[in-house]
DNA sequence: ATGATTGTTGAGCGATCGCTCAAGAAAGAA
DNA sequence: TTCTTTCTTGAGCGATCGCTCAACAATCAT
């Protein structure tokens, strides 16, 4: 199973809109195309729904936690069709975990960075919003890239460094946005970005284990409002006095 | 399977130092009784050992990636040896908790607790101490009592319910010493100590993460300096400045 | 010696794991 | 209608899971 056939290179498309078209696909034009009918037999569950399921139960109790009997019974689906449209477990993981981050509870953090102006209001919306989003009970407490993957056997080793970089990565984010505030002038040159970075990550994954342990919504928030007093006091704070 | 058999009760004792003894146990005198040679066949394999190679085990993979033929392997036993010495997988685990939290990696918090006079001396001092021990690598990265029982499936619930009470256990006694650190007037009146209890409790749990992460000693000693400027300020700090 | 007690061994139990596949069903194309 | 394509279904694959047990081995008591 390591050559030839070219032709049945991924059947199961993760659709991105819909993208993928069979055959030679004459016209390259994209754009609209709004509705042109599929081929054979539709399918018999709606995949949005059932992908959403499958996050709420990988979010709850983890990658290797969470098996596949578990998986169709939620989807509402037998386990061929699950494998038809989503290839395998891990596949099935992997796009769980990208539509996760595009969802408004995964992507807060990129979304806080991108909008506030300063650092400081960034940081501080970050912190202030886990501590209203990792309890929230419409959805399982914490963040799954922070809890989907931490115990797993080593056969599924790759799952575990998949989620870690995606946090490495926001360190690194976290870091870069801090250097461009001491090049602003918002912290003071002796600032340690990475040292920050590393601070916010460390309260924002603790913050995300409290709440899978019970924490309220409320301990959270006071929790964020210290863990702001960390920020280099000299100068250039922008937003409201910490605290009361 | 549920009544009778009085006498065929937990035959793996998990011995606190010797303590059980077999018999009507005529004279109860304890204290030395030097060597008294047991009955039967010895055991072929060191209790201690096995429990310690168990104990590296769980803590770097958890509790369910954990299997039990990975436990024979690593204890250099057989499954019937395993069964006969600690019961089931579940006993053995509570055993290595137990044990864990005797030894010094996983006693460090109470021991700063009970050594150090005051609340921030000791605050400072389990920070500082966690960002020396858990990325130390002699032994797994960060705190099993964190991270042993993350994703559990429903039917292994109370081991995951079992080390979140000890992890609460930790939040009430850090409460409990900040709140004796406000009525010495160590903190301002105004202090809160259970906010502060949390904080701190967060702030260890993202280390522990972090370590697992890979971040190095130095990385998270400059996360626990960061992390000890939001002592309340207004008075009382008996230790050196906050970082340089 | 013999028996009692305890530990070790290797085979293997039932259950569950992730996953596959032949057969059938529902759609458009011819 | 018939063919092609796509999806669903239910049975079941090999592997691993936690765990058990009869047989044997090694010690002490008698």
């Amino acid at each position: 199973m390591s050559e030839a056939n070219p032709a049945t290179a991924a059947p199961h498309d993760a659709a991105p809109e819909d993208a993928a078209r069979a055959g030679a696909a004459a016209e390259a034009s994209a754009a609209d195309a709004p509705r042109r009918p599929r081929r054979g037999r539709p399918p018999a569950f709606d995949r949005a729904e059932a992908l959403a399921a499958a996050t709420r139960l990988f979010w709850q109790l983890g990658y290797e936690a969470t098996s596949v009997t578990d998986l169709t019974a939620a989807m509402g689906i037998r386990p061929g069709s699950l494998y038809a449209a989503f290839g395998d477990k891990r596949s099935l993981f992997e796009e769980v975990v990208r539509q996760y981050g595009r969802s408004p509870v995964g992507a807060f953090v990129t979304v806080a960075l991108a909008e506030e102006p300063t650092a400081y209001g960034a940081f501080a919306r970050i912190l202030r919003e886990a501590a209203a989003v990792y309890p929230d009970p419409s959805h399982p407490a914490g963040c799954l890239v922070i809890s989907a993957a931490t115990n797993v056997t080593p056969q599924d080793a790759g799952v575990q460094a998949q989620l870690r970089e995606l946090r490495n990565g926001n360190l690194r984010t976290f870091e870069a946005r801090l250097r461009q505030a001491v090049e602003d002038g918002e912290l003071p040159p002796g600032a340690d970005p990475k040292a920050l970075a590393g601070y916010f990550g460390t309260v924002l994954q603790g913050m995300s284990q409290q709440a899978r342990d019970g924490a309220p919504a409320a301990d959270l928030a006071r929790t964020a409002e210290l863990a702001l007093r960390a920020w280099p006091c000299a100068l250039g704070r922008t937003a409201p006095p910490p605290a009361r």
